[in-house]
DNA sequence: CGTTAGGTTGAGCAATATCAAATTCGGTGG
DNA sequence: CCACCGAATTTGATATTGCTCAACCTAACG
């Protein structure tokens, strides 16, 4: 029971939270147990506001399914979506004490969340609370990547970035198998990702179906050539190893 | 000698960090005193990299004078600038155990700073720890505000929207005043840390000119119209207020 | 002086945006 | 099952932005 088997069809919600965090760290008995005590779920529907600039809409919680974008406007209307929440990913999570209501986080689709407290409690679970820290570092590592997408990729390369990304990132939880996902994206939404215009990435995502690099439709995306796809990317997994939380390797911090 | 006097020509080093941290919040008298016996002072090279992707290379530590600037490298050798570090900031400063080693820093000028392991240690002092807090929330606020310049704004808006952060920021240490404040970059960096290609940033900064929006030369900038290039660029101050530290607001963290 | 790094300018081009008009698709009510 | 509706996608034509290449200029410096 506490071996996940990925055959699964449909993990259950504190299955989808412990692999996200298994995936950062190994969890010993006591830890996996804690996290499979979680519960008080929550819906909430496609457009709801998560938690805007104006103060938080909810306690810290794990998504569970669903897809969710973090934000922000610009006076005249146009929107950057910064970063996706996606299931096992944390909104409102604040181990750090650093309660920044620097963007906006709606909901893309219906999500379900769980409380995540508990989580954040477990002072006692070493290995618990390595993982909130790890997610943090994985969160920055991931701004990083939209930065050097957005300031210095063409309109090609970003989206192939980003569809890896949302393939590997799903993959830690068990959501994608060779190159296949569930993309409940709007070309609009991956066009505020990605700083296009949605009919430009209309005609990129053509592209990469012409040259066979990817079949997406119905809201599933399949990558049909992941190592042609890196390549074009110049993608590299954000892995946990390489900015792994060794106390030894501090001083690289970006900050 | 605890009262900052803002008149002074050359702000003494552990001047510099003081203001720093003043503008984030108020320090109590045992805080500045630890301040002010920050020392082993150093200095490196421009050109020099700080802190690699490879491994650290310094301890955490404060700039007091010269900037550095935080970078990353696709394969082709194009080079995205994720954000400036400050006289006042902190290079591999990890109050959070957030050791990643997500980008590499490099000197853009000689870089003159002091050993900021005594402010870490600090628990003792609150008021310390919490700037540190501030300082990293600064630092995402900071990461934010550039995905949308890369994403969602225009060239013109980009280096309007960069040159009002300089200004601001140096300005919490007093090395701004009346929209006027040294800036060492050459075009080229300005062009990485915007997305942009050298001749084009040339062409904008022109443009500016032309406007009397900017007076540009010699390594120093003066914004001569900041409402107007405050609207333009959509300008928001990253104000500590509006993301304070007070624990009742967590919940609207991004992560 | 020669050299070099940085800045400036022009011409042409490529990438991407904008506008406007189909067309397809997933429901939903009849 | 069918008709219809709105949202999403697709396509074409055209405009704009920003890039590339190449030259030239200028100031600092040995």
């Amino acid at each position: 029971m506490n071996a996940p088997v990925l055959a699964a069809a449909k993990p259950s919600y504190a299955e989808i939270v412990a692999r996200r965090l298994e995936a950062l760290v190994p969890l010993d008995l006591q830890a996996q147990a804690l996290v499979r005590t979680l519960s008080d779920r929550q819906t909430c529907p496609a457009g709801a506001e998560l938690c805007g600039e104006r103060g938080p809409a909810l306690r810290p919680r794990f998504v569970v399914s669903g897809w969710a974008a973090k934000l922000r406007w610009l006076a005249d209307g146009r929107r950057q979506i910064l970063g996706f929440v996606l299931p096992g990913d944390a909104v409102g999570l604040c181990f750090k004490p650093h309660p920044l209501a620097l963007a906006t986080t709606v909901a893309i689709t219906p999500l379900h969340t769980i409380d995540a407290t508990p989580v954040l409690r477990a002072v006692d679970a070493p290995a618990l609370a390595e993982a909130v820290r790890l997610m943090a570092g994985m969160e920055e590592a991931l701004l990083l990547d939209q930065v050097v997408r957005l300031g210095r990729q063409t309109a090609y390369e970003r989206i192939c970035h980003l569809l890896l990304e949302f393939h590997d990132r799903l993959g830690d939880v068990g959501l994608s198998q060779n190159g296949s996902f569930a993309l409940p994206l709007t070309q609009e939404v991956l066009a505020d990702a990605t700083g296009l215009s949605i009919v430009h990435v209309n005609r990129v995502l053509q592209q990469l179906r012409r040259e066979q690099m990817i079949d997406l439709h119905g809201g599933h995306a399949a990558l049909l050539d992941m190592e042609h796809l890196r390549r074009i990317a110049d993608y590299r997994r954000p892995s946990p190893a390489s900015w792994s939380g060794r106390d030894a390797s501090r001083g690289a911090a970006s900050l």
